[in-house]
DNA sequence: CCGATAATGTTCAATATTGAACAATAAAGT
DNA sequence: ACTTTATTGTTCAATATTGAACATTATCGG
């Protein structure tokens, strides 16, 4: 027969776990449509969206909280400076730091997109029950947590 | 203060939204990680995984399971052809469609990368009692059927 | 102060993904 | 039968992402 072997959509949180990632997928395909109109894409919108809250980052810094390497930065924010998104200064104390602040039309370009990207979300989640959506975050925090330590780990033990 | 204006971070639902794509960002890390002792990567595991399940698959059907364009399989499919994972005959009704087969050997590969997935998946989520994965995955899914309408009506009236 | 070590950002090659334009084949309308 | 339209897969240029190697600046130990 199956080789009674477990095949993994036999399995609950297997299968839970692939309609989330399904899910954010989708999402990310709908939200890149719906941004065409101010001309940037969901990478861009993450930039955006943590130096409006945190004014003054650094590179490093950014990096860290998108999940992605510092090389991403060192392409991605010269194009959104050209663009007069975003502008990069220099640390007064650390001359290796730059630190990174948005222009008004940055500011004003990326309130419009998270307005956006709020109403996509609000959108399509209206129909789940704000419980079920706390629960689901919750969920979410605490494996993100658990994922975080397993890299750290595998960082820290190279051999 | 804050120009009366509602930030995103203080709707409920785009703080859930948030936590479930880091998330998945963490998720397809740590996975990437974790197949690199097979040598391949996420990607290239959902063709395998698709194949598994979907023998005689043609490419298009594969894109749009996959939710990635029609070049995207012309671009992995040859790699992972020349690697004696997959095969890929003409059909012999429609000369157009080329249908897609594990190798013996991919069928293996397969079935360790499968094994890795499950075993990240049921580590990382067995903190979460079964009823929240699953009404998480229900969520998904109606989340899934909505971004999808919504794309579909899209591509219908580009005007 | 000086040499070793660490941190920050940059560059580069490799890989992935997309959309548009294209070639070959099939299906439909006449 | 034949012209038109649709479908399937390919190619190509553009963009994104990663990891490794690198240059510059800080920090630490003597």
């Amino acid at each position: 027969m199956n080789k009674n072997q477990s095949l993994p959509w036999d399995h609950p949180r297997f299968r839970s776990w692939i309609a989330v990632a399904r899910a954010c997928q989708l999402m990310q395909t709908v939200l890149t449509r719906e941004l065409t109109e101010l001309d940037i894409k969901p990478p861009h919108l993450d930039i955006l969206i943590n130096l409006y809250r945190f004014e003054g980052i650094s590179q490093q810094e950014l990096a860290h909280k998108l999940l992605v390497g510092r090389s991403n930065m060192s392409m991605a924010l010269p194009q959104m400076e050209k663009r007069r998104l975003i502008e990069r200064r220099g640390d007064t104390k650390d001359k290796r730091v730059l630190r990174l602040y948005l222009t008004p039309e940055g500011r004003s370009v990326t309130e419009k997109a998270m307005a956006i990207q709020t109403a996509l979300i609000e959108r399509t989640l209206s129909s789940e029950p704000l419980d079920q959506c706390m629960a689901m975050a919750e969920s979410m925090e605490r494996l993100i947590v658990t994922l975080q330590s397993e890299i750290r780990e595998d960082s820290r033990e190279p051999a």
